[in-house]
DNA sequence: CAGCCTATCGTTAGCTA
DNA sequence: TTAGCTAACGATAGGCT
């Protein structure tokens, strides 16, 4: 049929170069890091490794992702432990905690009732095998995002943890000789293909 | 024509799972490596923006991506400046803000699910005016339980927000106004929409 | 592990709201 | 800035070197 039919041209090539328009640039930098983010969530769920990104947007605005969480890999890639934190304040820490525990908590009960409904969707989709009902149920359960979401939660309690005990350890920790493993490779693009030192 | 002259079955649509044949999961994890690699050189040719990532393959080695190094991005986000000014907190601070955003963004993305589950719930109760179907369905449902859980949210909101109020107040008060280059308000993947002093 | 090869599937440019 | 919508484009599963 005649190309008038057509609604929209479609996804175009582009060049990949800087984009001049301000609007434009900020658009397509928030679908790219969105679709950025999302092959990182799959890349942890597909191989199971860990995974850290940040990107500061064209505003200045950071943005991140992380598994199991930003501090774990960057510890882990700068062999980098928490610093003494010289000045600890004990009203700030305790505040801290007191909320990190009720985020803990009231993310749990959030799940509890993900996954309730979760099981009841399940059931209802045996109870009705009819096409249409099927339809609309089916579609926007998306059990991958489900997944995601239950991993996800993994992930907080597991933060939650790592953020308590950094809390608790701080007032012990040394400062010293941590820092000395950082990578001296040209690291852009690919590979930094350092030898491991436990394989 | 038939389909034996075709030389392969192309792309196949797979599950976001854990890729449990060894061999699959390492040769999958290079490739997507790959792709995020280039996303990431992408986005920042087209958008001009500071990314890293740095991820560990299956086998422990590390790769990374980093514009314009994976250092500067760590320290931006850190709030580092690589000064021997290790007298300061603000690494315990930069972290905290961080793994609460953190939070912030898995708490809002299962809030997400649940609010899509439950409209579901609502959807089906009308559909079926039987009563034994909306016996098993009304029962644990607890639309009371449901409300709580949103208002749990939206108190969570509320907490991080008088957490990184605090955290901020701290790095005021608590060591010289030295670094205020860390935008107060390091909001990790979708926005807190807090005020912002310098858009 | 990295490269090549298709056929497919997922991402996203360009618009609109 | 986030949310659809299309139609193209680009990434990639599977298979083989």
């Amino acid at each position: 049929m005649a190309e008038s039919s057509k609604k929209t041209k479609g996804k175009q090539k582009i060049e990949i170069k800087r984009i001049e328009d301000d609007n434009d640039r900020l658009v397509t930098f928030s679908k790219r890091r969105s679709g950025i983010f999302k092959k990182a969530s799959e890349i942890v769920t597909l191989t199971g490794v860990e995974i850290g990104v940040i990107v500061f947007s064209p505003t200045g605005k950071p943005y991140s992702f992380g598994h199991p969480s930003i501090e774990a890999i960057s510890n882990r890639f700068l062999r980098l432990n928490l610093e003494p934190n010289c000045n600890a304040n004990p009203f700030f820490e305790a505040r801290c905690k007191a909320r990190i525990n009720e985020l803990i908590e009231c993310h749990k009960y959030l799940l509890a009732q993900l996954d309730n409904l979760k099981e009841r969707g399940k059931m209802f989709k045996k109870m009705t095998n009819e096409k249409n009902t099927q339809d609309w149920w089916e579609a926007p359960i998306d059990e991958m995002h489900l997944k995601e979401a239950l991993e996800m939660s993994a992930k907080f309690e597991e933060l939650s943890k790592i953020l308590l005990d950094k809390l608790n350890e701080k007032s012990l920790g040394g400062l010293g000789a941590s820092s000395s493993s950082f990578p001296s490779q040209p690291r852009s693009y690919f590979p930094v293909n350092r030898e491991k030192s436990n394989p």
